[in-house]
RNA sequence: GGCACCGUAGUUCAAUGGAUAGAAUAGAAGUUUCCUAAACUUUUGAUGUGGGUUCGAUUCCCGCCGGAGCCA
């Protein structure tokens, strides 16, 4: 495209005029305060022209208008050299994107397959903030990568074994008195979660009694009887007692019952469901592997270790004495596993940064085993959610519960549009149907628009915004969108599949949003370069902002001239088309109507 | 103690080593006989601190201060 075209002028403008050969030119949006639409930063080429900033800018610009159709003119300030393109080139450009899908759907037969994993929830609790942060971001990163070209398979590994849910079990054994979902109206992982809270409440009064008569915390810890009692239950489970495993199938049962739920109210989905279960065996023979090839060793008592001291880590041990695994042990293995069911050039871990050191050593070992694919190993490492008082802490109660959030921004998308008066035309179906759209939108935008590197804060005191930078917002500017494009269709018969006649003169504001649109696939790609759905968010909101001063500005409707208010309506129609893609990229539904 | 991370307007977020550090929100002041005002316009306000590298540093390197994380 048009930024290729520069590049190769520029090197050759600077191979003509200095006789230096460059290999790369990169090209920056040119500020909005200066004439221009791409900037060539001259500083680094003054070796070769030993000419004064100003001068090699100039003589560059000169070369590239002289020689180059769609550079119209140019300008220079200190070292920056501002280009400015043709309207005709714009008017090119828009006129092949006019009308299409902004996001190419078809992927070719040798796609690449990235496997990503997301969710991963345990199974002993409802699922809270944190995890919606998880799911949105692994869904939306799922979605850029597909939309990129690569073949995506989704996937969810369930953590339902071990001590966490042992806790609840044993509660709800002693003190549940066969309640159900049913019998108590509860969505199933709430309930299993509150004999999780239960087992948490009984377990410290028998600390306190075992503390109060004499006992040190540490010595309490290992003596009480529950405890015990829970630990008994992992080895039953483990030597697949009948009576244990038929609880720990009906209680996690009630567990999937109640997840899918959330993850339907969230929009996520999976394509494979692992579960840990079936996975925590897995690893052992890598073991060997690495036994044979001598990157690992053993120790006198039998358990197996690696040695990353000379990589600035620890010595791991991946094999205890008595031969269990560690989880360390059978993430090698599920991984080794996955790749080979899917053959994948990459796969994505969708984990918090609590966990960067786990991730750190398991891609370095899979490289020390010398596995080829380890290389596709990547840890999408997201930062925490916290709250104001900091992190949320099950114990305290200052969990924010996602199905409870989820109903919240949902109230409130109600509440604001009734206000609003924009639902006398809406039947109560399609108004549920709005609020829900707003709301959940609301709420993913707002976790979406954050670099997912870094932690996040959200403040349960006040409510996520429904104007400024968030995605009611970015709605809005979509239903104008439509709403003008249907009362076009009805005064004058307007099509979006009408040809754009090229042979107007463009507002510098339109100039600014087809270039905006041309930036589209480069964010797109740079987003699927870096996991990062917020640099999507990002984008669509300038975009959105852009369009609503120029819908504010401008008239469509009322343009005498018909060429122009065809133009501005097809204008219209590909940006409400490209707010529409990027909010799918998102996870984020638009209306039609609001 | 070791490892890695983070400090930007009152607040929540932006800024491939580039021009006068952008938005939103909160505060102040305006805009509706006009296609959806969840909007638009104007305005107040920030790089924790001290060095270094560079033509140029919020960005890279080192020290300090502050915050949260992981490993024992």
């Amino acid at each position: 495209m048009i930024e290729q075209i520069l590049s190769e002028k520029t090197i050759e403008a600077i191979k003509t005029l200095y006789g230096g050969t460059v290999d790369k030119i990169n090209f920056e949006k040119t500020n909005p305060d200066f004439t221009g639409d791409f900037t060539l930063v001259v500083f680094n080429f003054l070796k070769l022209s030993k000419k004064k900033p100003e001068i090699t800018a100039e003589e560059i610009g000169n070369y590239l208008k002289s020689n180059v159709t769609e550079v119209a003119d140019y300008n220079v300030i200190k070292g920056f050299l501002n280009i400015v393109i043709s309207d005709a080139y714009w008017l090119t450009y828009l006129s092949s994107i006019n009308g299409k899908s902004i996001v190419n759907t078809q992927l070719p037969a040798d796609a690449p397959v990235v496997m990503v994993e997301y969710s991963s929830p345990n199974t002993n609790k409802p699922l809270h903030l944190g995890h919606v942060r998880n799911n949105l971001l692994g869904y939306s990163v799922a979605e850029i990568l597909k939309a990129a070209g690569n073949k995506v398979i989704k996937t969810n590994i369930v953590n339902d074994r071990g001590i966490h849910i042992c806790k609840s079990m044993i509660a709800w054994q002693r003190w549940g008195n066969g309640e159900t979902p049913e019998s108590s109206g509860m969505k199933g992982d709430h309930l299993v979660g509150k004999y999780y809270v239960e087992f948490d409440k009984q377990y410290k009064l028998e600390l306190k009694k075992l503390t109060d008569s004499g006992l040190t915390a540490e010595e309490a810890e290992k003596q009480a009887p529950l405890m015990k009692a829970t630990q008994e239950m992992l080895r039953k489970w483990e030597t697949a007692d009948k009576e244990v495993r038929d609880l720990w199938t009906l209680m996690n049962g009630w567990v999937y019952k109640g997840f899918d739920q959330t993850y339907q109210m969230l929009g996520v989905d999976f394509d494979k469901v692992y579960y840990e279960s079936n996975t925590y065996i897995l690893g052992k023979d890598l073991i060997e592997d690495g036994l044979s090839k001598g990157v690992l060793k053993r120790r006198d008592d039998y358990s197996v270790y690696i040695d990353l001291t000379a990589d600035g880590l620890d010595e791991k041990t991946l094999l205890r004495a008595d031969g269990t695994s560690l989880y360390m042990t059978q993430d090698l293995g599920t991984a080794a596993q996955r790749f080979k069911e899917s053959n994948f050039s990459k796969l994505i871990f969708t984990v918090g940064n609590e966990q960067d050191y786990h991730f750190k050593v398991l891609l370095l070992i899979l490289n020390k085993l010398g596995y080829s694919w380890a290389k596709g190993l990547f840890h999408l490492s997201y930062g925490m959610v916290e709250l104001p008082e900091g992190k949320m802490k099950s114990r305290e109660g200052t969990v924010v519960d996602a199905d409870d959030l989820m109903q919240e921004m949902i109230n409130t998308a109600a509440a604001t549009t009734k206000e609003l008066g924009k639902v006398e035309h809406l039947s109560e179906e399609e108004a549920n149907e709005l609020y829900k759209i707003i709301g959940m939108g609301a709420l993913k935008y707002f976790m979406l628009k954050v670099d997912p590197k870094k932690k996040m804060l959200f403040n349960p005191a006040e409510s996520i915004d429904f104007n400024g930078n968030t995605a009611p917002f970015i709605m809005f500017n979509y239903v104008r969108v439509r709403a003008i494009l249907r009362k076009a269709k009805e005064l004058n018969g307007f099509e979006t599949s009408q040809p754009l006649d090229l042979n107007i003169a463009l507002l510098p504001k339109e100039k600014e949003l087809i270039i905006k649109l041309y930036h589209f696939t480069p964010t797109l790609l740079q987003a699927a370069n870096e996991f990062s759905p917020a640099l999507i968010a990002n984008y669509v909101y300038d975009l959105s902002k852009e369009y609503s001063q120029y819908y504010h500005d401008t008239q469509m409707l009322k343009e005498e001239h018909q060429a122009t208010m065809n133009f501005r309506l097809h204008l219209s129609n590909t940006i409400g088309m490209a707010i529409k893609s990027s909010m799918q990229l998102l996870g984020i539904n638009v209306p039609e109507r609001m």
